[in-house]
DNA sequence: CGGAAATGATTGACGTGTCAATTATATTCC
DNA sequence: GGAATATAATTGACACGTCAATCATTTCCG
C-alpha cells in the first residue's frame, strides 16, 4: 500500500464515491419527499423552526440563527422572507442595534413545527436508522466526523514532511 | 438490545443523523465549488459530459442519457436546455423516432469535460479519500450499499412477524 | 383503418441556493 | 467630531430541481 497520496483514485474509490455521494444525496431526497407530504414543510424550513422553537422566547437574531443552523446569511434571509409571506415566522426589528434582525417563531410557526416533528422523527428512524445495523450507525457516525474534519482544514493537498 | 424498531431514535442516533446528512452536505458543496472553480463545469455538467463522452459517437438519447445518470426527464430537459445555450452539447432529432431527441457532445464540450477531469479526479482524492483510511473508504461503500438497498425498498416501516 | 392509450420530451411555475452588489447602521481611530 | 472601515442584513440575477401540465408521435387493438 505504497504512496497513497499524491496519486488519483483507484477504480474501486471512484465506484465507492459516486455510489456514495448519490446514495446520501437520494437519501436527502427521500427525506425532504417524506417531511413535506407529511407536513408541509421543507427541510429548510424544519432546520429554521427547530432552532427557533429551542431559542428563548422563540426568537433568534438573524446572524446567530445562520450560525445556529449553519447556513450562509443570504440564503437565510431568502429562506426567512419566504417563511415569512407564510406566516411560520415574523421579522422584527433587533433592541439595542440597529442593523440586526430578529426572526420570531410565530403561533402558526410553532403549530407547524409540532405537527412535523413525530413524523419527522419516524422517517429518520425509517429511512436512516432502520436502513443500518447499530455498527453501521456508529461507522456513519465515525465517516461524518472525519470528513468534516478534513474539510475543515481545507480538504486541500496533504503535505508530506 | 431488544425493540429496535417501532421507536423513535435516540439522542445519539439523532445526532450522528444530523452530523450525516450536513457533513455530506458539506461535502457535495465542497466538490461543486471545486469544480466550478477548476473548470466552470457544474456537477451536472459533469455527469452528463461523462456519459456523453463514453457513448458511441458521443450522443445519446435523452431518454438514454437520463437513465444513464439515474436523473428525472424533466430536469435533463433543463439542463440540457442550458448546457445547450452554452455551446457544451447540441441537440438533434432521432432518426427513426420523431418523438425523440438526441443529446450531442460538441467539440467544446468535449474539450471543456476533458479539461475538468483531472481536477476533478484530484479533487475527489483530496476531499474524500484522503480524509479516510482505507477502511473508511471500504465502509462508505458498505454504508452506501445498505442505505441504497433499504430505499430501494421503500425504506417503509418494517414489519415482524 | 382509426381512435384510445402509451411513450418521449418539453415547458412553466415555483421553491431553493449562491454570488456579487447594495443599504443601513456601528465602530474605530485620527 | 467625522471620515474610513467593519458589520448586519437584504436584494437581484441566475443556476438548479421538482411537479404538474402539455404536445407530438407512436403503438395497441377493436
Amino acid at each position: 500500500m505504497s504512496q497513497r497520496r499524491g496519486r488519483f483514485p483507484t477504480r474501486e474509490e471512484l465506484r465507492i464515491w459516486r455510489d456514495f455521494i448519490e446514495t446520501t444525496d437520494a437519501l436527502r431526497a427521500a427525506m425532504a419527499a417524506r417531511l413535506q407530504n407529511d407536513s408541509g414543510l421543507s427541510t429548510g424550513d424544519y432546520s429554521v423552526l427547530l432552532a427557533l422553537s429551542e431559542a428563548p422566547n422563540g426568537r433568534l437574531r438573524s446572524s446567530e440563527l445562520a450560525a445556529t443552523i449553519g447556513w450562509e446569511r443570504s440564503r437565510l434571509s431568502h429562506h426567512l422572507g419566504r417563511m415569512d409571506k407564510r406566516g411560520l415566522i415574523r421579522r422584527e426589528n433587533c433592541t439595542g442595534d440597529n442593523r440586526g434582525a430578529e426572526a420570531v417563531l410565530t403561533e402558526e410557526g410553532a403549530a407547524a413545527f409540532h405537527r412535523a416533528t413525530v413524523p419527522h422523527l419516524r422517517a429518520i428512524r425509517e429511512l436512516f436508522v432502520d436502513g443500518l445495523t447499530p455498527a453501521q450507525v456508529a461507522a456513519a457516525g465515525k465517516l461524518a466526523a472525519a470528513l468534516r474534519e478534513h474539510l475543515g482544514n481545507g480538504g486541500g493537498p496533504q503535505e508530506i514532511p
